[in-house]
Parts: structure tokens; C-alpha cells; sequence
RNA sequence: CGGGGUAUAGCGUAGCCCGGUUAUCGCGCCUGCUUUGGGAGCAGGAGGUCGCAAGUUCGAAUCUUGCUACCCCGACCA
């Protein structure tokens, strides 16, 4: 349709000679150092003085806002509400519900005193001073349920309280041995929802629906394609009865768990005494789920997209979606082309795309399309005096790298239809790779040849033992990631022990 | 917490084995001029507790010891 408008003047594919200089190792080359480099070249976040811990800035930081606001407005609209619980756990709360404490209590941070002083042996120094040990010890949350689960039980009486839907925003403390930028710090930022129910059947329901709001999300926000599933019993969360997730595949073949939604039955109910009064006037337990995404989404959406020229984008995820350069000599072509930059961004604007003029003159054309390319701003125009004179402007697409000059008045009309097709074109892109790396395995040695050779997920049969999963864990590296919710019933023996099965899951090594 | 490694300007580095004028180079930064359709060129300039603390020595970035931090590989993990 819009061809019809579009005047293709040229579309030239871009040789590469022209993107070299990014000085970014390539993928092939060395994966995870190509990762950490392009978190810090297309300054999206640095390390910081703490260890593990990282600084987001503020092209980063917009990019999560994104996510925030999508998700934000998904959560309300299935009825949650927002509010804010503290930072620190009193450690008698955090034990009560044993599984959770225990899977968390390597990994905490404690505070012990609140009150430095003085060094008396240098008065520049402070030291913790010993007086001001607290009665007891706070832990630094690493996962809220505990504190929350404690305030609830003086929020819930009856039948007429339920269902509790809330939702927070926060940052969260795990003492992680090693760290990476976006996929493991030790703070990270995330949200988690914690909800009651009056039945267990509600809270299934509720958890499963948030597992199907984080994959829609992943999918049509962030053009990540995700598998379904429910972990196994040694993958579930700490104190949850059934652990839902969604699984993404990385460019490097590994997996990583984008989200998590867990149905935690009655055990944090009984740990922390909350019951409910319920229309016949019985006293029960309430039905609980928590579930949560964090700042690692940012590192699947970077792991799925990018290439060796840097970030790509999604136009729903990115800061801006296009970038206006203006290419001259002399203030006086500068006003002129300005005065067409200016026209479309208006445009672009009443279209609700979101678009950047840099007229900065302290960086050259060249230096700003590569700087665009690796922040991975979908879509580039270059207005030059050539264009001035041919009425076009030059457009150029982050995703495929090719670019065309078209018609300066059918711009706007071909950027709402070409930010689509980015966004669409990125999805199909990756759920391709995804598929293909899906591989059907029904015995051992193959099993360790694809992982090497391959990578990706292994849909294989499994005897549904710890025992066995531990195992192949400890010969291949590779857990399992999920059972499928897709997953049907077929008969098989699984792919080590050759017990029966009644299904495939899928392995894989993760991140 | 085990095993290995590194520490020199904002970043990346040379020098260290074999101690000796003013610590090398690149990027970045500042000033000026010329430039601007794929990371500009030239000229000039600023910037250093050589991780920290002791020791050896006439003299230490360099040798010795201790400490600290970080990185990589394991174990742990959203």
C-alpha cells in the first residue's frame, strides 16, 4: 500500500568495510566479552565502587522505564495494585517459612549495627562502633515474601479481604559469587507480586495468568520469544509449590529464565498465621503466589538482538525511536536543513513516534551513525544538501542495516509502517533461531554431541528423578529448563537412566 | 571458598626478567585553524601518590615481604 506513495529513489546494501571501527568484539569471536563490552559502549550500564553491583544509566535506565511502564499497565489491568514494603527483614521474620529461608541464607546480606563512629587510632577513619549492635539482626531482602506474608496477616480477617492482589517495585540483595552486568548483580531491581487467595484453584489460576502476562509481554514488547513451563522439583523456587517460568534462548545457544511466577500453596499462610474467615465461618489458610521479573530481562533483550555493530532495539523498547542527522557545511545549510528536521519531528511526533533532532555540531555525520548504530535506535534519517535539492531524506533501518533514500512527504507514513515491521521483523528473526534450536534427542551420546556442538534446548525424555537430573547436570552442564506447558503426553525412556517417560522436557545450559 | 592471573593518566597499554636523566604509545580531553553524505586533519596543550604499606639499595614502576582490590576458571545463582 504505502509503496504506492513511496518513492524508492535508491536502496543500497551497506558494505560492511563502512560499520567496521566500532572496535566491538565480534560475537563468534568471543561471546561474553562482546556482551560486557556492548553493556558499556552503548552505555547502558557500568560497574560500580560495590561490588557486584552495577550503575544503570540513563539510556539503560529509559529502556527499563519501558519495560516498567508496559508491565506496569499489564499488572493493572488484571486488577494489581501497587504499593511498598521495606528493605530490611527482621531475621526472626525472614526464618519462619524454613524452605525460603534456607534457599536464600547463603546468599544474604546482614546488617548488624547502625551507628558508625570515630576511629579512635585515626580520626579520619570511622569504625562500626560496637555499642550500637542492633537486638537483632536485619536482613537485606533478597525476595520479599517474608515481610510481606507477615504485614498481610493483619490485612486479611475474612473471605471479603481476598483476593489480595499487590504488586512492588523495588531493589532486591542476593550476595551472588560472580557477577555480570544485567544478568547477576548483587542489587538488582525488579518487581514482584504477591497475592492471596481464597482457594487453591484461584491461586493456580493466578499464577499461571501472570506466567502468561510476563511471555506476552517478552514476545510482542520485547520480541523475545519464550517457551512456557513449570520447573522441576530442584529448579523450584524456595518455599513454592509449583515454580512457573518462561524460558528465552541467547544468540550463544545457552538459556536464560526471563520470569518466574510461583504458586506457594499454604506454606507462607501457615508461616506467618494467616487465615480467613470464609462464608460458612470457618477459619482457613489463605492461597498465596508470587512472581517477578527483573533487570536480567535487560540482558535477554540485548543477548537476543544485537549484532556485531552493537544494540538493536525494538521500536517498543527503545528511548527514541528515530534519530534525525543533519549532514552540512556552514550555519546557513544547518538552519535549512534544520527547518525540514524540525517539520518531521513535529510529524513523527503527532504519530506518536518518539524522535531525536541531534544538531549537536561537535560531532560529525560519521560519528553519529555509528554512535546510533550501537545504542540501536531502530531507524536513522540523514538530511543533506543533496536532499534539500531532491526533496528526500535518507533512511536508514538499525535491524537490517540497508538504507533508501525516499520522498521527503511520505516519510512519516513509511516510518509508522517501517517501525511495525522492525518490531515485528526482530520477533520472527529470533523465534527462528529459537525453533531451529530446538532438537529432538533420544539417547545419551547424542545428547552431549548437541549441547557441544549445537547449544540451544534438548526436548528429551527424563525418568522425572532429582537423581537423574543431577546427574546429567553434573556430565553435560545442562539443567532442565522447563517442562513445557505445551508439552503432550508421549511415551518414550529417558534419555539417560532409559526409565519410562511420559514426556519431553527441555535442557539446556543457562545462564 | 579452592585454582590461576592482573594492578602504570578517564580508558587501553610499553617499560619490569637485567634497578640509573624528564615513565612509553594509542584513544579520549582542552585550545586554534581547516573540515562535516560512515567514528576528520594539522598544530599546540593539560593530565601520573607507577594499587597500598614496609624492606633491600647511593638510587625502586622495576628486587623482597605483607596487605588490598579486580579479572578468569570451578562450586553457588533470578
Amino acid at each position: 500500500m504505502l509503496s504506492i506513495f513511496t518513492i524508492i529513489i535508491d536502496t543500497i546494501f551497506v558494505p560492511k568495510k563502512e560499520f567496521m571501527g566500532k572496535n566491538l568484539t565480534k560475537r563468534s569471536e568471543d561471546y561474553s566479552k562482546w556482551y560486557n563490552e556492548l553493556v558499556i559502549k552503548a552505555d547502558l550500564a557500568e560497574n560500580s565502587a560495590v561490588r557486584g553491583c552495577m550503575v544503570i544509566k540513563p539510556y539503560g535506565y529509559a529502556i527499563w522505564e519501558k519495560m516498567q511502564a508496559e508491565l506496569d499497565r499489564m499488572f493493572k489491568e488484571t486488577g494489581h495494585e501497587n504499593a511498598y514494603f521495606p528493605l530490611f527483614v527482621p531475621k526472626s521474620l525472614f526464618e519462619a517459612e524454613e524452605k525460603n529461608a534456607e534457599g536464600f541464607a547463603k546468599e544474604c546480606a546482614v546488617v548488624t549495627h547502625y551507628r558508625l563512629k570515630t576511629d579512635p587510632e585515626d580520626s579520619s577513619k570511622l569504625i562500626v562502633d560496637p555499642n550500637a549492635k542492633l537486638e537483632e539482626e536485619l536482613i537485606v531482602r533478597p525476595t520479599s515474601e517474608a515481610i510481606i506474608w507477615n504485614t498481610y496477616r493483619g490485612w486479611i480477617q475474612s473471605y471479603r479481604d481476598l483476593p489480595l492482589l499487590i504488586n512492588q517495585w523495588a531493589n532486591v540483595v542476593r550476595w551472588e559469587m560472580r557477577t555480570r552486568l544485567f544478568l547477576r548483580t548483587a542489587e538488582f531491581l525488579w518487581q514482584e507480586g504477591h497475592t492471596a487467595h481464597a482457594t487453591k484453584k484461584e491461586a493456580l489460576a493466578e499464577a499461571e495468568q501472570m506466567n502468561d502476562i510476563y511471555a506476552e509481554f517478552a514476545e510482542n514488547f520485547l520480541a523475545v520469544p519464550v517457551i512456557k513451563g513449570i520447573k522441576t522439583e530442584s529448579e523450584r523456587f524456595a518455599g513454592a509449590d509449583e515454580t512457573y517460568c518462561i524460558e528465552a534462548l541467547m544468540q550463544d545457544g545457552k538459556a536464560l529464565q526471563a520470569g518466574t511466577s510461583h504458586f506457594l500453596g499454604q506454606n507462607f499462610a501457615k508461616a506467618f498465621d494467616v487465615k480467613f474467615t470464609t462464608n460458612e465461618g470457618k477459619q482457613e489458610y489463605v492461597w498465596a503466589t508470587s512472581w517477578g521479573v527483573s533487570t536480567r530481562l535487560m540482558g535477554a533483550l540485548i543477548m537476543t538482538h544485537s549484532d556485531d555493530q552493537g544494540l538493536v532495539l525494538p521500536p517498543n523498547l527503545a528511548p527514541f525511536q528515530v534519530v534525525i542527522v543533519p549532514i552540512y557545511k556552514g550555519q546557513e545549510q544547518l538552519e535549512a536543513i534544520s527547518q525540514v528536521a524540525n517539520e518531521i519531528v513535529s510529524d513523527l511526533k503527532l504519530h506518536g513516534v518518539t524522535v531525536k533532532y541531534d544538531n549537536r555540531d561537535t560531532h560529525k555525520p560519521g560519528w553519529k551513525f555509528n554512535e546510533y548504530e550501537l545504542k540501536g535506535v531502530p531507524l536513522r534519517i540523514g538530511i543533506g544538501p543533496k536532499d534539500l535539492e531532491k526533496r528526500t531524506v535518507e533512511l536508514a533501518r538499525r535491524d537490517t542495516l540497508t538504507k533508501e533514500f525516499i520522498a521527503k512527504d511520505n516519510v512519516v507514513e513509511k516510518i509508522v509502517d517501517l517501525l511495525k515491521e522492525i518490531q515485528d521483523n526482530l520477533y520472527k528473526k529470533a523465534k527462528d533461531y529459537r525453533d531451529t534450536h530446538i532438537t529432538e534427542v533420544n539417547d545419551f551420546k547424542t545428547f552431549k554431541e548437541m549441547l557441544d556442538t549445537k547449544g540451544g534446548f534438548i526436548s528429551a525424555h527424563w525418568d522425572g528423578t532429582i537423581a537423574t537430573e543431577d546427574k546429567i547436570k553434573e556430565l553435560t552442564k545442562a539443567t532442565i529448563r522447563c517442562i513445557p506447558m505445551s508439552s503432550t503426553q508421549e511415551a518414550g525412556t529417558c534419555v539417560f537412566s532409559g526409565a519410562k517417560s511420559k514426556r519431553r522436557v527441555l535442557f539446556a545450559k543457562a545462564y
